[in-house]
Formats: C-alpha cells, structure tokens, sequence
DNA sequence: AGAGCACGAGCAATCGTTTTCTCGGAAGCT
DNA sequence: AGCTTCCGAGAAAACGATTGCTCGTGCTCT
C-alpha cells in the first residue's frame, strides 16, 4: 500500500509538505505541489482514512438507525438523509434493527467505536441504549419516534392526529363499527395511532371497545392473523384503521380470503402511502407521511450539531395527509 | 474521551498489559486482568476503533454498493447481506447510487479511505471505478450484474432464461403480440431480460419487432410513458414483460388509465415479487427473484476472501421463478 | 546596512491502539 | 548451587496521516 511517505519520498519532499500540497490547506509552492500531485497521481495514492480520522479526530460518517430497511417508510428516510449528507461530504451507513433493543445497542456501540459524527434514530424505545452516545456528545437526531428521557432534536409526525383525522373520515363515510390494527404496545408510534384512533371515534360519538383494537408487530403475517380474528367475532368492525403499510398488505390478504371487498364492504384506510395503494381495486386510502422529509430534515439537524450548533434541542413534528381513495369511500 | 492508558492507570498497569486484559489476548494474571476490567467499567471506557483498525490494519466493515435503496429487490439484498455480516461480526454500509457511475466512483473511493474490509457491488456497468479496488486487493464481490472486465466472485440470477421462460408462458396462454418494457440499455439485467424476451418469442415462433420493445430508467414513470406509447399503436400488444417490479408499478397505472384488465384484455408478466402482487385483481404474475440468497451468498463469499481465500473466482448463477397468477391468465 | 517580518518547508509530536521485543524473576533441572 | 527455561509485564515502536513549532531565506522598512 502506497503511503504518504512514499509520495512525500518521490517528490523529494517531507510527508508534511506532501499533506499540505494534497489538501491544499498552507501555501505550498506551485512547483513542490506540482510535483507532488503528480507522484500522487503515478503511485495510485489513496489516503488512509483512518489514520487521518485518527488524527483529525473526526469522521465523516453518520449512522441511521432503522429498525426494517425493508420498509419503504423507512427506506424513504434514508434517501432523504442520504441525499443531504452526500450533499455535505457525508456517508452514511444504514443499520437494521428489527425492532430487536439488542441490536440497537450493538450498532450504537459500533457506531461510538467507530467514531462516527453522528446517529440518526428510530428508537425501539427501550431506554439506556444511547446513553453512551450523550456521555461522548456524540450528536443524535431521533426520527419517527421520541427517545424516551433524552433530550435530542427529534423529528416526528402527527399520526395521532392523522389517526384521529382517518378516523372520523370513516365515520363520515358512514362506518359504524370502526376496528384498529396497530402495531406493539411501547412501540410509540403504533400507540400514539391508537390513541388517535380512539380521539376519533370519541370526536363522533362512537364508542371505543378493547374488542375493536388488535395489536401485532408491525409486518404483514400478523396484521393478517389479527385481522381474521378481530372479524370473526359477533358483531364485527365494519371499517379498520392500519397502522402501517406491511400490516396492510396483511389486512387485504385477509379480507380477500374472507371474500370482503374493501370499501364496498368494509372501510380501510391505512398509513403510509405506497407506490401501490393507487393500483389495488378499490385504491387504497392512505395517510401519507412525509418520509423523504424527515429524512432530509433530520440530516440537516445533524449536521448544523456536528458543526457545533449549541442550541436547545428541538422537535418538528410535521403533519400526515389524508389522501381519499376508493377503499374508505362506501358506495 | 477515557482512552487506554486512561484505564491502565488506574488500574495501575502499562497500557500494553490493559489491551491484552481487554481483549484476552495474551496470557495475563487474573488479578490484574480483574483490575482492568474493573477500571474500564468503572470509566466507561470504549475503544476507540479508528485507532484499533489503524493498527490491526483492517475493519469489520463491508460497503454494500446498490443502485436503489428503494427497491425491494435491493432491500431483500441487503437484509441477506447484513444477516450473514452480523453473525459474522460485520457492519455493512449500505450505499446508494441510482445508477450514476459519478457517484458509484465515489463510493469506492469512500470504501478504499476507510479501508473496508471488502465491497459487494452491483456494477453500473460502466467500466474502471473498481480498479483502484483491485490494485488494493480489497475483495469485491458482483450481484445482480457482472463486473465488465474483471475477475471477480459474481452472484447473479439466470434473468434471461427466467424472461425466456415468463414470454413462453405467456404465448402458451394465447397470447400472440407480446411486448416488453425494459430497462436502459447497457445496464446488464435489462439487456438480459431483452434477450430472453426474443429467446422466448423465437421459441415459440412468434416474431420480434423493435416496435414491441420500450426501454426506460427502471422507475415508474418512465414505465408508465413508455407503456402509453406502445400501446397508441396500431396493432397494439396483447401482453407485456414488465423488466422490474418499480416498471411494473408504472405499466399498471398505464393500463388502468387505458381502462385495460390485466389478464382478461391483456396478459401482464414482471419481474420481482412484490408483497403486494397478490393483491392486485387479478393478482400479478411475477418471475420471482431470490434476492434473500443473493444477498447471504454474496455476503458469505466475500466473507471468505477477506478471510484469505485464494481460490479462482466463482460465477454463481441463481435461477428465478415463474409464478403464475391472474394477470398472464387468459379467461 | 541592520533589524524585523513574512513565508514556506521540514522536524517531530500527536491521535489511541496493538504488538514486538526486552527483561526480570521464579521455577525446574542436573 | 548454578544454569536454562519459561512466563508475564512493561517500554517502546509501530500504524499513516495531520499539524504546531522551529528555522532558514529573502524581502522590506527605517
């Protein structure tokens, strides 16, 4: 492996000199730069990063921490951030967690050993995992959901009022008996949809029952196992809530194998939109979250903190859209 | 930040006796291994990796170089990969480079400076942004498509043979103007799925004509578009090889907004399968892709070369599979 | 002309580990 | 008892970059 020495020792000049002439910092006179360059450029040189980084004490990597690469809510994310911290000279490494705290913990771990500049966050909301993170002040940007007991930039959406919002919309339609499929308790997003859920049915004077609600993780096999119970029962919903869009493909799976055609006979309306919401029959009513968004928007906080932005931390929450589509309207 | 000799001194030894009591290492008295232990604790002390990995002269991350995070057959990748890397004590870096060589140049050049341990890649298709690679013996593993020119461990899906098979199919149910939407020209898989596509058509007699063939970039849109336009003609196809699940997201809106079935008024084949093409009405035909194995399979033998194989480079070529639903269901 | 200054290059320290080498002491052997 | 051997611990040298500091040169200003 070629180093800086070795281009240092081809253009006749100290590794110190070579340094500067390739990163242009000091002046260096045009002709040793030329030189060096130039031996740079026939010996293949590559800086090592990591002595570098040693040095500098300083990456120029962020992690994001999401708990299904698999998800394109998520997946929208990591776009969002990538596209900002590409922007900035940044890359950034994208870690799965599958909601599993263990697995968390490990890549935050890594991500302190490997010094990274900072952590993007979808908190499993286990508390404790990122405390080595604040002792070495490290910055962290929470996403999707709060982190329980620190205080960090945080970039959320309103799916409590969306879910609120979705709601009423199916009451509106005429729904009666409105169920919610929702994610794990703790998960806070699958909770703060549930409590929106019951907001709405409060907001029209519909009573809310244990016996509507079902929770699962948040993938479709769950979603459809509950869905066939939460339908087996005596006087069955006639309209769900979704929290998620694999639980959706879940649900449908289930209404299709109850030979239930959704709006017609029974509401769904479900978060996060997908390219293939529009191209069920009938489309898919969905509540569509700024996932692009939120990623860029987290990126852009995390950045200014590593740049030494020493304000309060703040929370944005943006807001989701109800977007109507066939399978909430009842014909 | 609490470094090694931090710990060492207070737990009274040299720094050299603290990394061996901190990595069990070497032999070291148990009483003074306990001490060590006990100080690093008591400090909160984490390594610092950068310095670890510059000594040891390597690291335990692999960049995972795709072309869209957003596409699930990438997704699926890179869940394999990260599997198997997680077991094995790896961290992946999951890159995006939506198809630009620019910035799959950079990303190497990103891998070589923080000397990862070894990339797996699904080439652009433009030629030399792997060389310096190369010149570096870091190991590269191909998915999806072959590294033009380079000798290297290659995991591919036989998506020829799979296209061959899925135009068979569809002329085997009566369908006899077979198109085909693929992907930009150059890019490997759609010049395969192409070829395929004219196997299959020769296979069964039927003619090809480049009027029955549209390229775009392998996203909806241009999908979409390019579905209008071939079926505006005047002796329309009455089937379609859709080259890509984001493709087919597009063909399918085309078709709706042509008020066509798929199935019934024309018969609908795409690669990749998608959770939510059963789900369609009718439900998609798809050539399923395993993308899960490619991913573990890659991963695995790039795993090998780090750890110092010399053996020649293998090709593994997976095959796909035809699964037949409603869509290519002539009724 | 002499003093001071600006500039540019190199020496050497530094980042935080791991690892080689050295050395002292204890144990085993004859 | 004296010699070899072994074992474990510490000193110090890496790893490959960046950077503070020093120093020599040449210029300007008084």
């Amino acid at each position: 492996m070629t180093t800086i020495s070795d281009v240092a020792a081809r253009a006749n000049v100290s590794t110190a000199t070579a340094s500067r002439a390739l990163n242009g910092k000091s002046s260096v006179d045009p002709v040793l730069a030329a030189r060096v360059v130039a031996a740079a450029s026939e010996l293949g040189y590559r800086p090592n990063g990591l002595a570098r980084n040693l040095r500098r004490r300083e990456t120029a990597v962020l992690a994001l921490i999401i708990s299904d690469v698999e998800n394109p809510f998520f997946t929208a994310i990591a776009r969002g951030v990538e596209d900002v911290a590409q922007a900035a000279g940044y890359s950034v490494v994208l870690c799965n967690t599958d909601e599993e705290s263990a697995k968390e913990r490990r890549y935050v771990e890594v991500a302190i050993e490997e010094q990274m500049a900072g952590v993007i966050l979808s908190p499993s909301g286990v508390l404790g995992s990122v405390e080595a993170l604040r002792d070495r002040r490290t910055p962290i940007v929470a996403v999707d959901r709060p982190l329980p007991g620190e205080q960090t930039d945080t970039v959320l959406v309103d799916s409590r009022l969306a879910a609120k919002q979705a709601t009423v919309h199916l009451a509106e339609q005429g729904y009666g008996v409105i169920g919610c499929i929702t994610g794990p308790s703790g998960v806070r997003t699958a909770d703060d949809r549930l409590a929106g859920y019951r907001d709405g049915l409060r907001s029209v004077k519909q009573r809310s029952a244990a016996r509507l609600v079902r929770r699962a993780e948040y993938r479709s096999a769950g979603a459809r196992e509950a869905t066939l119970d939460l339908l087996s029962q005596a006087e069955p919903p006639d309209a769900l809530l979704v929290a998620n869009s694999a639980m959706a493909v879940g649900v449908l799976q289930a209404l299709a194998e109850l030979k239930l055609r959704p709006g017609r006979d029974i509401g769904v309306v479900a978060f996060d939109d997908a390219p293939w919401a529009e191209l069920l029959d009938p489309p898919l009513t969905v509540v569509a979250q700024p996932a692009y968004e939120i990623g860029t928007l987290a990126a852009q906080l995390l950045l200014n903190r590593i740049t030494g932005s020493h304000t309060d931390p703040t929370t944005t929450t943006l807001s989701a859209q109800l977007v109507v589509r066939g399978s909430s309207r009842r014909r």
